[in-house]
RNA sequence: CGCGGGGUGGAGCAGCCUGGUAGCUCGUCAGGCUCAUAACCUGAAGGUCGCAAGUUCAAAUCUUGCCCCCGCAACCA
């Protein structure tokens, strides 16, 4: 078992805005850094996040927007940074490729490959799109006409001189790797997925340059100027420029990457070729070892309703509106809870709404609240101890002491986040029935003071464990919820989550910003 | 005959690999209770498990055929 833990999200694309797909998978790695900080110990657990920003549509985009590459990364970045910091993603590094640490790992990576024979020159040949300034896949030409998909103009087949990494070469030894490490690519349907890929399909080398006449905004290949690096081999590398470097025999050297950290790579599952396939392949031909317990896990997809997320169809939510609408530990609730993760879900505001009435105040706030007031009410503030157990309340005991473990492994292990939280709420809803079961009422009524005590001392102790449980996936929430029973003197005060009122107007009482 | 995912009570899903009383959440209805945010607890109604055939003592679950939906170009988690 790994003793340390290295957790990356991918490198996001700044040529638009952030949206909701970006925050759930730095939602969810916040989540499992966070829980694996509690077991690993703080110095133990890394966490990088980043951006990705090279390429011809960035080049674009600047152009448009009338700035200079490094003006609009460095605009755009921004954003990315702000939205991280206010959904409280706890993120160790943020790398950027225009980084100098960044840009000389990738120099030296293709260097190394380079003398190792891994990469060649040839002919690339395409349709090409000049207005578009972009290549268009064989599949895409409307051969007939000859014109582009795009923007319907002709297009040229044209060739040009470019350099290839060799992937056909390590295709075997790909194969032999996922094979003998079962958990490599998560969810299992995934491994499947590259695995047939790979065995029906012979891998096309990769180009990875453009030639600077066509593309300067990149990093140049250091054995042939003419070239900038073509995106993917550059952002790729982003995982070990940021902690580590290469040393001058070629041995690349990271407290981070070694045989007792656990190595995972969450991403959306769009990429999955990228990073099951091309990603390995590169830090094998690199000499890099991969650690024996990497992951990399592919999630799904939020759907608008019936529709794919898309810019083009202008549905993209903005996760800053819906923290701000709904709080941020609603959000990032909502996202883990809803979907198992690695499944597609369907993304509305409807479904957070029910979410937060149900699950956060219904059950969880209103438990919280209810007990507070009987600390208040029957003890004067003060949280009483614990004077006897019936069997019920040594049953609840026993539960909420394998809580830990059981909603744990399920995040740790199986990257459940969804079913880790159903296991935190069930002793919610234990607590629940318990009071039901008690009727700490009639035991007021009827001065049984002990019995009284060990009651509310016991749900407190639910609360209290389900609290740091809920912790990864809701800072906040379980500071409050510590907070409110640390007091010297107990009162209820403010419902952690005050319930939305859909039956009347609709907007009339949110949420306070949590 | 391209590849993959899916079709289970009103909604969203689990179960299928390793056949044997069809389960969960939400919603609906009824009841209970009052510590609580009309919250909580209990109970009920509601399903020919896409269609058809086959294997079997027995199929949501295995086999075959068919029908329907969604991805597989790009932006992009």
């Amino acid at each position: 078992m790994a003793n340390k833990f290295y957790i990356t999200t991918p490198i996001y694309y700044v040529n638009a805005s952030p949206h909701i797909g970006h925050s759930y998978t730095n939602i969810a790695a916040d989540t499992l850094a966070r829980h694996m900080r509690k077991s690993l110990g703080k110095d133990n657990v890394w966490f990088l996040t980043g951006t990705d920003e090279h390429g011809q549509k960035i080049q674009k985009a600047a152009d448009e927007s009338g700035l200079s590459p490094q003006q609009f990364v460095d605009k755009v970045v921004t954003q990315f940074k702000d939205l991280w910091q206010k959904l409280n993603i706890s993120n160790d590094d943020f790398i950027r490729t225009t980084e100098k640490r960044h840009i000389q790992t990738v120099t030296r990576a293709l260097e190394i490959a380079y003398a190792k024979g891994d990469i060649y020159q040839a002919q690339y040949e395409g349709w090409y799109c000049v207005p578009c300034e972009n290549f268009c896949t064989e599949t895409q030409v409307q051969v007939e006409d000859k014109t582009c998909p795009d923007c319907n103009r002709p297009i040229d087949k044209i060739s040009e001189t470019n350099y290839f990494f060799k992937l056909s070469n390590y295709q075997d030894w790909l194969i032999k790797h996922i094979e003998s490490n079962p958990g490599f690519i998560r969810p299992q349907i995934r491994e499947n997925e590259v695995l047939s890929f790979l065995k029906l399909n012979k891998l096309t080398d990769l180009c990875i340059s453009r030639p600077k006449e066509r593309l300067n905004w990149g990093i140049p290949l250091p054995f042939s100027p003419e070239h900038v690096t073509y995106v993917w081999f550059d952002a790729l590398i982003n995982y070990i420029s940021a902690v580590g470097s290469f040393d001058n025999s070629g041995r690349y050297v990271s407290k981070w990457w070694d045989k007792d950290t656990q190595v995972v790579h969450l991403i959306g599952k769009d990429i999955l070729r990228h990073h099951a396939v091309y990603w390995p392949i590169m830090l094998h031909a690199l000499g890099i070892e991969l650690p024996k317990e990497m992951v990399v896990f592919a999630h799904g997809w939020w759907m608008m309703g019936q529709d794919k997320m898309s810019k083009s169809r202008g549905n993209v939510v903005a996760p800053l509106d819906m923290a701000d609408k709904y709080g941020i530990d609603t959000y990032r609730y909502f996202l883990l809870r809803d979907v198992p993760f690695g499944l597609d879900g369907n993304f509305s505001e409807e479904s957070i709404i029910k979410r937060f009435n149900s699950d956060l105040a219904n059950d969880l706030g209103n438990l919280v609240y209810r007990t507070l007031t009987m600390i208040e009410k029957y003890f004067q503030g003060q949280i009483p101890g614990l004077v006897a157990l019936d069997e019920q309340g040594k049953n609840i005991l026993a539960s909420i002491k394998a809580l830990p473990k059981e909603s744990g492994d399920l995040l740790s292990l199986n990257f459940s986040f969804s079913l880790s939280l159903e296991r935190i709420w069930n002793s919610i809803a234990m607590a629940n029935k318990y009071v039901e079961e008690t009727k700490p009422w009639n035991l007021a009524k009827e001065n049984k003071i002990d019995e009284l005590k060990s009651f509310i001392r016991l749900l407190v102790e639910v609360i209290r464990a389900s609290g740091d449980e809920i912790d990864p996936f809701m800072p906040q929430t379980a500071v409050s919820i510590k907070e409110q029973f640390g007091k010297k003197e107990i009162k209820k005060g403010n419902p952690l989550f005050p319930r939305i009122d859909t039956k009347s107007k609709p907007n009339s009482r949110l949420p306070a910003g949590r």
